[in-house]
RNA sequence: GCUCGGUUAGGCAAAUUGGUGAAGCCGCCACUCUUUCAAGGUGGAAACUGCGAGUUCGAACCUCGUACCGAGUACCA
């Protein structure tokens, strides 16, 4: 049988980067075993229901490079990819009142007030109110099991909203072998009774999970730990539908924690210490406040996936980088740590470094130029691949290229006072006037002959020259860091170079 | 509260079925390269493997207990 992996986040918002890295490791495993990797849009909650996040989601997964193989908008063999288009079908409504027929579920007309008035009720008397095994025949409850079946059947034709729980069994275990964490099992009574079909005809997470799952052939459900303590439900679906046999093998991957290692990772964690959490900046139009993401931050697409598939999962040999295909080939998922895996921005920041100084000159320079400041627009792909030849080790992210290399666009406003005090002397004036004539006499720009040049004007003139290449470095750059002088002298052209030094000099 | 999951240095984590002084990477410190700053190279500090028992010739790996952290406990996913 081939392997059928799917990816299914809801469309009401950003991305979160633990959703992307569900994504990752779903194509991952499908790819690496010659399977296909689909994208479905769970968009069973219209009431948190984001126009364009559909998009949104699509971009992401392209920019990431983990393409599906069927999705919404190309299509497949399991159409349809939204289970709001799969409601439509009926198919939810049918296979709820299959159960319901054969006894595994039953219609609750109880209204979400109702059931939050006898949640207070309980919280009084220090109880915690479930529906479930133990309560569901409560006669204060309106449901198909304490109602008489005359009731109910008026009650449903007059179109009382309705919704259908599933019964979970009174006795025995609910078990399964997870393929991160082993056998699991949990008590059947335990777990409450949950809405399957809400009363507006939408089916909850729950029974679109297995009915999606079941009908597009999914053989391998991979989805976040915090999916462990809805397991059962799910399970207990497949055995009443007679699909058990058909249940995919499920992955439940470790937690992507805070920064301190306490709760989830979450939007407003990124806020509040300063680095993205979506893969993408979203906009929430309702309060029109933007929200960074990896791409906008300057990251490279190979950089956060390499990022990504290390939070959690570790190779058997001590490889850092991976290419995509790469971790395709290496990607094992029995060995994805059960432990939840705390985000280390500064770990993310060093792929990208890494990643970084490994990408062409010429692609840094024609991304960078196009966030480049206004009035720098102009500036050549040319010239800017030269300077990203110089600064890239030295880089974090290609748009650093502006502020950090800033000097190689605009001369300096000003000089390092410390060093200035420490190396300028008078007489060292004539010295730079000569070596300015001699610059433009030879007008070269290569690094070996530049560098022999300055040195022999020093030597002649009797001058260390320590004294005079931190002053040199000055003069084009008005700091003390940077590449090499040579170096900057040959990228920057000798006019430039000798105008810079003779501004210095005037100045002094 | 209840259910489930987790616990190896500051962070990520390795140690295939118990067997050498508990890998490696990020970060940190130092040295080295360099006329500068990074990068690179070298070295270092840093974990009595949450804690306590037990089984064993031998345990990070097994058993029991305990502590702490997390997730879930919605007509949300």
């Amino acid at each position: 049988m081939s392997i059928r992996t799917r990816f299914a986040p809801s469309p009401t918002g950003g991305l979160h980067i633990g959703g992307v890295r569900t994504a990752l490791f779903s194509y991952l495993y499908a790819k690496k075993h010659g399977g296909k990797f689909i994208l479905r849009i769970e968009d069973t909650d219209q009431t948190r229901f984001v126009a364009g996040a559909e998009d949104y989601i699509n971009e992401t997964l392209t920019w990431c490079g983990i393409p599906p193989d069927e999705s919404p908008q190309i299509g497949g063999q399991h159409a349809p990819y939204r289970q709001s288009e799969r409601k439509a079908h009926g198919d939810y409504q049918k296979y709820a009142e299959q159960l319901v027929a054969q006894g595994d579920a039953y219609y609750a007309f109880d209204t979400p007030e109702d059931l939050a008035a006898l949640r207070q009720q309980f919280e009084q008397e220090g109880k915690k109110f479930q529906y479930d095994a133990a309560t569901r025949q409560l006669p204060n409850l309106k449901n198909s099991l304490t109602l008489s079946p005359q009731d109910v059947a008026d009650r449903l034709s007059c179109n009382e909203p309705a919704v259908i729980r599933i019964k979970m069994p009174e006795h025995g275990q609910l078990s399964f072998t997870d393929l991160i964490r082993g056998n699991i099992s949990f008590d059947a009574h335990l777990t409450d009774d949950k809405v399957l079909l809400k009363a507006d005809g939408m089916p909850t997470y729950h029974l679109a999970v297995v009915v999606d799952d079941y009908m597009m052939e999914i053989t391998h459900a991979f989805r976040g730990e915090e999916w462990l303590p809805s397991a059962p439900v799910h399970i207990q679906l497949y055995k009443c539908l007679g699909w058990i046999d058909k249940m995919p093998q499920f992955a439940h991957l470790p937690l992507i924690l805070k920064p301190d290692g306490k709760g989830k990772l979450s939007k407003r964690d990124g806020d509040k210490l300063g680095f993205p959490v979506y893969a993408l900046s979203w906009l929430n139009r309702d309060t029109n406040t933007p929200t960074m993401g990896f791409r906008e931050q300057g990251f490279l697409p190979a950089a956060v996936v390499n990022f990504l598939a290390f939070l959690g999962w570790h190779p058997d040999t001590e490889q850092e980088i991976f290419s995509m295909e790469q971790l395709i080939e290496h990607f094992d998922i029995s060995r994805v740590n059960k432990a939840g895996a705390k985000f280390d921005y500064n770990k993310a920041k060093w792929f990208n470094e890494q990643y970084l100084r490994h990408t062409p000159n010429n692609d840094l320079a024609t991304a960078a130029l196009q966030i480049a400041p206004e009035n720098l627009k102009n500036t050549s792909i040319a010239y800017l691949s030269q300077v990203f030849g110089l600064m890239k080790e030295r880089l974090t992210f290609g748009k650093d290229i502006w502020t950090e290399g800033g000097y190689f666009f605009a001369r300096p406003a000003s000089y390092d006072a410390k060093t200035l005090q420490k190396k300028w002397k008078p007489e060292l004036t004539s010295w730079f006037v000569q070596l300015n004539q001699l610059l433009l006499s030879e007008s070269t720009t290569d690094v070996a002959t530049l560098e022999a040049l300055t040195k022999n004007v020093a030597t002649e003139a009797d001058i260390k020259i320590g004294d005079v290449m931190p002053l040199l470095r000055l003069a084009l750059t008005g700091s003390m860091a940077g590449p090499g002088v040579f170096d900057m002298m040959a990228v920057m052209g000798i006019d430039e170079v000798v105008d810079r030094i003779g501004t210095m000099i005037a100045q002094q």
